[in-house]
DNA sequence: GGTAGGATGGGCT
DNA sequence: GCCCATCCTACCC
């Protein structure tokens, strides 16, 4: 899916690109990469999780404990325990004050690859490694104490792909919630075969 | 190919 | 006490 030329990787996403309205850059990070020391995947999934109506937002009921990297600044990582078992990556945007941030939800891996693999044991294919966003956190060792992280500095960063490309994207519903089921807020790389599963497109 | 059910613990009412 | 932004295994076509 990647050829070697692309595995050059660009600058740093900086602040100002997670500083906008969610939904722009939850598009927007798919074909970035994401990086967390060794290891670096290609995003191929994103969800929006945006203020005021979205009741499927953990920033919904207010500012909490779990819920205040939600309301800081962009550009920081806001980490969290789902099922009891596994942790989701999530970016802050908006500006400071606003709530809102986007789910990584998959990855096609390009660095790091045997150490994914070591992480992940129960993945049977590269197609396995990080196709999820429990499977993306395990495989690139990101847990609970990146939360609060600023991620336009440090070990776990975004990047700019070396070589840009135009994407086809796909929007959906997002998965696994109860809450606006139907708000057409996920957001694929839909040919691409490492994204966690197939749902009617709305667009 | 497909899905039902269980593991497991923090957050919040 | 209930609700989860999930994943894996077993089992069934």
């Amino acid at each position: 899916m990647v050829s070697a030329a692309e595995m050059r990787l660009g600058q740093i996403l900086n602040r100002e690109f997670y500083a906008r309205p969610t939904v722009e850059v939850a598009r927007d990070l798919l074909g970035k990469v994401l990086v967390n020391g060794v290891t670096a995947g290609i995003i191929v999934e994103t969800e929006a999780y945006l203020g005021g109506e979205d009741l499927a937002s953990h920033s919904a009921h207010g500012i909490t404990d779990r819920t205040r990297v939600i309301f800081g600044p962009p550009g920081h990582a806001y980490v969290y325990l789902v099922y009891g078992m596994y942790e989701c990556l999530n970016l802050v945007t908006e500006p400071e004050g606003r709530p809102g941030c986007v789910l990584v939800r998959a990855l096609e891996p390009i660095r790091g690859i045997e150490r994914m693999m070591g992480r992940r044991p129960a993945a049977r294919r590269l197609q396995d490694l990080a196709s999820g966003p429990g499977k993306l956190t395990l495989a690139m060792g990101i847990t609970r104490a990146a939360n609060g992280a600023d991620v336009t500095r440090g070990a776990l960063v975004v990047r700019e792909p070396g070589k840009r490309r135009r994407l086809r994207i796909t929007v959906t519903p997002r998965i696994g919630i109860r809450h606006c089921a139907d708000w057409p807020l996920r957001f694929i790389i839909p040919e691409n075969p490492y994204v966690s599963r197939v749902k009617p497109a709305l667009f």
